[in-house]
DNA sequence: GCTTTGTGCCAC
DNA sequence: AAACGTGGCACAAAGC
């Protein structure tokens, strides 16, 4: 059923794997990085069911504890060790020149190869580790929903999220004024500069970009700040506050997501996003250029569906606190997330007086917070949520000790860095210990943390696997005429369909929801509602 | 001159 | 002036 390809396949790929996918069920496709294969046959209209993706698997596989003691773990490091990401496509062309930054890309292949791989061999030594772990079955899942989650990032990156220029241009003129020429601030930001050089009496040649020069310039002023942060400025009365917090709150709109940002990275009325799948120690995906990942609220205005298309957005309602009820088998907070608010649910079961507590101690809990409200509520947790509570608190106190912690899956979290053994061995006088104590818990909160966002990673991936065949199914023809995925961020999706499916879309997601918690944590009483709209711009679902 | 670091803010 | 996890990105300043 695995199918390997290998570099001397990549002449006939396209009719091969054409050919594999008619087979039921389909072949799962094993090749070295996912994007070293699959943007070209989307290209070419083909779309793969399954796949197992070398790179990706080798990553987990190296670093988890279920495979600690297996030959496969222990070996030295070798030429899969240092394979970084493939991009899904070429990088974005440099505005107004019109030529990619290096040649990479010009002969259509989508990346150079890869000579000292040896493709067949990594397989047969993966599915020997996996068989000698301590949980084959756990690794398989972990590893085929890596895997997919790779061919879905591709798939984003192959449709694109649909992306009105012209509506972009509009938000950005009505806000900074209309497009100044190369190398001068727009109108708006123009004048907000000039009214704060006035208000501290600032000569004109002063730079509110300039962070030296304005605290300079605030601090002469009597403004009694030691930092430009917008929480430290609001702890102040003075006149110059306002337009300087509008001043960056612009100048972070035309810097982050300006007419420079649409100009390298909408083409053609999409903006694809280079995700980077496992681009987090979590598992989390990161992304890599156009900000994918952090496109704010205030700009989702120009994601606009196609004309007689539509958009299913969907998110799950407090993903990680159900994750935690989950995988510590915690049934009093499984009981509080029934009922779809969760936070409802607590203040309910009579731990905390209101919503906002039970959401910030839960946060609390899962971060590590140790001030404020949310450290005054975790003993209340801690009685109402015995399990759950107990979990991260192991999780935290394995990381100070300088364990590896796990996800549900079996994900390993990273041995802490190599300032761990100095700092511990240095801590001699007062200063250090209190360095070595705070580097410590430091850790702790990283691998308390790590195993219920790692675990929410798990879950997403599972979702996406599931949702991805779901649509599929549900239309005809080449991806981009069916309902597909069009955006996705670590616990929300966006589906661009045709009007007509949207029902169907939003049961799909429902179900997909519902299944991968029966995958990942079996019959459990711990349900993941989704928050679902159907609407034709990005920003009117929420 | 180029690269690295610090700051601050966006997303979850 | 951070607290309380994971990231990316742009700009200015500092470092080489």
């Amino acid at each position: 059923m695995n199918r390997v390809l290998t570099e001397s396949m990549r002449p006939e790929v396209l009719a091969v794997v054409r050919d594999g996918e008619r087979d039921a069920p389909a072949p799962r496709w094993t090749w070295d990085d996912t994007n070293r294969w699959y943007p070209r046959l989307l290209n070419e209209g083909v779309r793969v069911e399954r796949a197992h993706d070398l790179r990706l698997a080798h990553a987990i596989l190296r670093r988890s504890p279920l495979t600690a003691r297996t030959p496969f773990a222990s070996a030295p490091p070798g030429p899969w060790d240092a394979l970084e990401p493939t991009p899904a496509g070429p990088p974005p062309l440099v505005p107004g020149i019109g030529t990619r930054p290096d040649g990479l890309f010009d002969l259509g292949e989508v990346a150079a190869p890869a000579p000292d791989l040896d493709v067949v061999a990594e397989a047969t030594a993966q599915e020997e580790a996996v068989a000698a772990s301590a949980d084959p079955g756990r690794l398989r899942f972990l590893l085929a929903a890596e895997s997919a989650g790779a061919l879905v990032a591709a798939e984003l990156h192959h449709t694109g999220l649909p992306w009105r220029a012209d509506v972009h241009d509009a938000i950005l003129t009505e806000r900074l004024g209309p497009r100044p020429p190369l190398g001068q601030r727009p109108a708006r930001l123009e004048a907000l500069a000039a009214r704060i050089r006035e208000l501290v009496d600032a000569p004109p040649t002063l730079n509110p970009d300039s962070h030296p020069a304005l605290l300079k310039a605030l601090q002469y002023a009597g403004v009694g700040v030691k930092s430009l942060s917008k929480w430290e400025l609001l702890e102040v009365d003075h006149p110059v506050v306002a337009p300087l917090l509008e001043y960056k709150k612009l100048s972070r709109l035309l810097t982050a997501n300006g007419w420079n940002w649409l100009d390298t990275w909408v083409r053609d009325g999409r903006f694809r996003a280079e995700y980077v799948v496992g681009g987090v120690v979590t598992g989390r995906w990161s992304s890599v250029g156009g900000g994918a990942l952090q496109l704010p609220k205030d700009v989702r205005r120009a994601v606009v569906a196609d004309p007689g298309w539509t958009f299913v957005v969907a998110d799950v309602a407090q993903l990680e606190p159900r994750v935690l009820a989950a995988m510590s088998g915690d049934e009093a907070m499984a009981a509080a997330g029934r009922g779809g608010d969760m936070y409802a649910g607590i203040v309910a079961s009579g731990a905390v007086a209101t919503r906002d507590l039970a959401k910030v101690g839960m946060l609390g809990a899962m971060y590590g917070g140790t001030t404020g409200a949310s450290a005054q509520v975790m003993p209340r947790l801690a009685r109402t949520f015995p399990r759950a509570i107990a979990l991260v608190e192991e999780a935290a106190r394995a990381g100070e000790r300088g364990e590896v912690v796990s996800t549900w899956l079996g994900r390993g979290s990273p041995l802490p860095g190599s300032d761990w053994d100095r700092v511990q061995a240095g801590a001699y006088d007062a200063d250090d210990g209190a360095r070595a104590r705070s580097y410590t818990r430091s850790f702790g909160r990283f691998t308390r943390n790590f195993v219920v966002q790692g675990t929410a990673a798990e879950w997403a991936l599972a979702w996406l696997a599931s949702a991805r065949r779901r649509l599929w199914e549900l239309g005809e023809g080449p991806l981009e005429a069916r309902p597909h995925l069009a955006f996705f961020l670590h616990d929300e999706v966006v589906v661009h369909t045709p009007a007509a499916l949207a029902g169907d879309v939003a049961r799909e997601l429902r179900d997909a929801a519902a299944e991968a918690g029966r995958l990942l944590f079996g019959d459990i009483p711990v349900e993941f509602p989704l928050t679902v709209a159907t609407v034709e711009s990005y920003a009117d679902a929420k």
